[in-house]
DNA sequence: CTCTATGCAAAACCTTTGCATAGAA
DNA sequence: TTCTATGCAAAGGTTTTGCATAGAG
């Protein structure tokens, strides 16, 4: 049930602030509620924007750093795809994924294959790495869109 | 042969000017030198400062300009890691590969697993995606780093 | 009360662009 | 000559920062 899980991350936001002596303000309480239901990998303008109609007075500074705050505590990560702009989006309770993304429209898909996965891991510590994260693009041409 | 390898490659630039007609111009040679001797990944940055040393009269601009015109001709490739910082590496003649990136030293080791690169494709086309591209790097503490 | 967070505007980056001039073709 | 490329500076876009004030603890 999405409340039951806004909440649990609420929960998660509360719990790194009071850990680290920090505020408990409205505007990361907004903010972090716009951005679980903002959905996917929004950018920090399009996540200004969504705010910005209903709370006109919340700025640019604190949503990149609340989104920097959502970063640090767990609920979010940053991806950069080849645009160079940020995305952020919510990793809560989400199982790690990569993207496959359409050159045409843009579309992106969420995927996840463990044989890949595993082989990662594989070469990664061939070369003596204690391996940390990785982050895979894949860049082709939707269904759709090849027609 | 180092010498007859960046011959090969001012080439490339020259077929395109003139297919193009475009211009033979001595900063396009010029940072085309710099960049193939200057070692994986630079950014423009990085190549603007080493041109400067001996070229002082070449600017940002056109660095940048340079940069995008060896993209087009098909003798860089841009690449963008966590840092946002935009990259450019030399690929003609150069095998596809990924990155394996240090997160403590950033320390980069170019890897290439054709396994991966068969799931890869194999994963995008299971979604309806003709291949295209793909991006892939893995992050974690090298050997050096670890002790 | 104390001290962090906010809002605003300015600053700091990185990259692109406009325009007059230099220089290939 | 004709036109593209360059150099410079200004402009764009995105992200960060300084500072006075608001507001949570």
């Amino acid at each position: 049930m999405k409340r039951t899980k806004n909440e649990k991350e609420a929960e998660v936001l509360e719990h790194y602030l009071t850990s680290r002596h920090l505020k408990h303000s409205k505007q990361r309480k907004i903010i972090l509620r716009f951005f679980l239901n903002a959905g996917k990998h929004v950018s920090p303008d399009e996540l200004y924007r969504m705010v910005q109609k209903e709370y006109p007075r919340i700025g640019y500074a604190t949503i990149y750093r609340t989104l920097r705050l959502l970063c640090v505590s767990g609920l979010s990560r940053e991806l950069k795809f080849q645009d160079g702009v940020a995305r952020f989006e919510p990793q809560y309770g989400t199982a790690h994924h990569d993207h496959l993304i359409c050159t045409k429209c843009g579309r992106l898909i969420e995927v996840m294959d463990p044989e890949i996965e595993r082989l990662q891991e594989k070469l990664t510590k061939a070369h003596g790495f204690y391996p940390e994260t990785h982050r895979m693009e894949l860049y082709g041409i939707c269904r759709r869109c090849k027609k």
